[in-house]
RNA sequence: GCUCCCGUAGUCUAAUGGAUAGAAUACCUCCCUCCGAAGGAGGUGAUGCAGGUUCGAUUCCUGCCGGGAGCACCA
């Protein structure tokens, strides 16, 4: 790539001048007419040569001299240097784009990963919540494996606790059948109202107790059929959100006893005793085992973590993708992991990845089923306002969900948040079906070498591969999302001044680069996990 | 109270310490005899406040104001 001997070229001039030590970035532009590519090289090394940036700038641009692909480099601003690539090397990157392996990297090359997500609790319904970290997530494993890593999928729902005491309950007393998912969320709601009331708390703790220990055969075959139909469920919507399978999934009723296990054998060291509950001092004191010797959530991950690290002894990296409102508590378990683990966890990189809350604009939910938006019903409205096209509710969901930093609230106003104008998944989806009908057309097209002038649509293509390093190196898949949109935005306006078909012919040079926005958009669609349609 | 996160046009949002803070939406003009108008061209409009570091601050530091989250037996 021409960015890495412009990159080389700097750095052994800097060298030269006897600033080889310097920090400098090789980058795009904010403006297109700054260049392909800038360097803030002179002004950084300004300082160590005691001389005047742009002066430094001007011995630079002497120094680097002439580059493969670069037709120009100027001397701009404060002192920045800007290289313009030549036709040729943008010829060759529309080239490059229509190959196989565009977009890829290797970033993460060798590493496994291990990507736990969505995670929802089997007896509740399946909310908007869930459907962000399985969104979010489902991006961040696409991006490791364009990137190179060996990714593993995991799904950590919760099986077992309080939640499915309820549900149990609710299935009992109201008759319901657990094979039937809206009897399923219709007994949650009951138990949970009993129990919020006091008139079932008694029972339905008593029902908790008696599914730990499986001593009832009734409640413990109502539970076993509500996680069944439960999972079912999830991974139908799953497939329609266009989720890969997962390749494992963990349970909160295996990881709870073999966290209690390992807990208890550690008191004394890296845990310890207090108030009759087990605890681990860290930044601040969590409770792992409550003072009745059960297992708590912080025991649980303990647990998970030793299953998944026994699935995947060799994993490099492992993510889990939950609310952020559990940043603090995951620093602190997984410093008590470490601890735990220091075999197991040395050298590899255990990270939470935060997801944003949706906000809710409030007065429109009463109407809606209890207080909470179902992610089916969610899919069901969006498809509505698609036209019946779900591909593309999906493509308006992911993209509202993904087009902002993670960790950042979403505003949801059910009625008109998710847009389908504008910066939006079928705004990107219309432009790269557009192109793909172009395409078709002109396969009946004859094809003429014809001089073109390099459009602003190949110089956006030039970057696509250092966004994608980029999104994976910070593991935010909104930069994708950003430039998906800004190199639909230039497509469409590109569309609308030029045409490719001109009495039955068309230019090759131009049928490559429509060729090269179709591949890029779908390549970058992709890698966020929103559907790619032929038509809409 | 302590800790962490966040304040950018009316709204929503981008900017890896860099150039004139970039989009979208809403609002106001235009553009479908022409490869798909879920589109295109143009206009109005923004960094909470006060200091500091730096050649250069939306970005880093301090204080204040405003919002959110977490902080012992829930997950």
């Amino acid at each position: 790539m021409v960015r890495n001997d412009i990159e080389q070229a700097i750095q052994g001039a800097l060298k030269a001048m006897g600033a080889g030590e310097v920090a400098f970035v090789v980058e795009r532009p904010t403006d297109m007419a700054h260049g392909d590519y800038a360097t803030n090289a002179a002004l950084a090394a300004a300082k160590i040569l005691k001389k005047n940036p742009r002066d430094v700038a001007a011995e630079l641009q002497e120094a680097v001299g002439n580059i493969q692909g670069v037709e120009k480099v100027e001397v701009a601003g404060a002192g920045f240097i800007n290289f313009y690539l030549s036709a040729d090397a943008l010829t060759e990157v529309v080239q490059e784009a229509n190959k196989e392996g565009w977009g890829t990297n290797d970033l993460y090359i060798g590493k496994k990963v291990l990507v736990e997500y969505t995670s929802p609790n089997l007896f509740k319904p399946l909310h908007i919540g869930n459907l962000i970290g399985n969104i979010l997530g489902e991006s961040i494993a696409r991006l490791f494996e364009t990137s190179g890593a060996d990714v593993k999928r995991l799904n950590y729902p919760s099986d077992i606790g309080l939640t499915i005491a309820k549900g149990v309950w609710g299935l009992q007393k109201l008759g319901l059948n657990p094979e039937i998912l809206s009897e399923l969320a219709t007994a949650y709601v009951a138990g949970n109202e009993a129990y919020e009331s006091g008139v079932g708390k008694e029972a339905i703790e008593e029902i908790n107790r008696a599914l730990y220990a499986d001593t009832n055969a009734e409640w413990s075959s109502l539970r076993a059929q509500g996680i069944a139909t439960s999972l079912k469920h999830l991974h139908e919507l799953l497939v329609r959100l266009g989720t890969k399978g997962f390749d494992g999934e963990f349970f909160e009723s295996q990881s709870g006893p073999i966290g209690q296990k390992l807990v208890k054998e550690n008191v004394g060291g890296v845990f310890a005793e207090s108030e009759g509950a087990i605890v681990y001092h860290g930044e601040h004191t969590r409770v792992f085992l409550n003072s009745q010797g059960l297992p708590t959530y912080e025991a649980k991950e303990v647990g998970l973590f030793e299953l998944k690290s026994g699935a995947y002894p060799t994993f490099d990296i492992s993510i889990t993708v939950t609310g952020k409102e559990q940043t603090d508590f995951f620093r602190i378990v997984f410093d008590a992991i470490r601890k735990l683990f220091p075999g197991k966890t040395n050298g590899k990189d255990l990270i939470h990845i935060p997801t944003s809350f949706l906000k809710l604009t409030t007065g429109k939910m009463s109407s809606r089923l209890g207080n909470v938006i179902t992610g089916e019903s969610l899919l069901a409205d969006l498809t509505d306002a698609a036209r019946g096209r779900e591909d593309v509710a999906v493509g308006a969901l992911k993209f509202t969900v993904l087009k902002s930093g993670s960790g950042k609230d979403i505003l949801f106003d059910p009625e008109k948040s998710l847009s389908l104008e504008g910066d939006s998944g079928p705004y990107v989806q219309y432009a790269l079906v557009r192109a793909r009908a172009l395409l078709r057309k002109a396969t009946e097209a004859e094809v003429v070498q014809k001089e073109t002038e390099p459009s602003e649509l190949e110089r956006l293509l030039v970057h696509f591969p250092d966004v994608v390093v980029r999104a994976a190196r910070d593991l935010e898949p909104h930069h994708v999302v950003t430039y998906v949109t800004e190199l639909a935005a230039a497509f469409n306006s590109w569309y609308a001044q030029e045409r490719l078909i001109v009495d039955g012919k068309v230019s090759a040079h131009a049928l490559a680069l429509v060729t090269a926005v179709e591949h890029t958009l779908h390549k970058g669609l992709t890698v966020l996990g929103i559907p790619a349609p032929e038509e809409m």
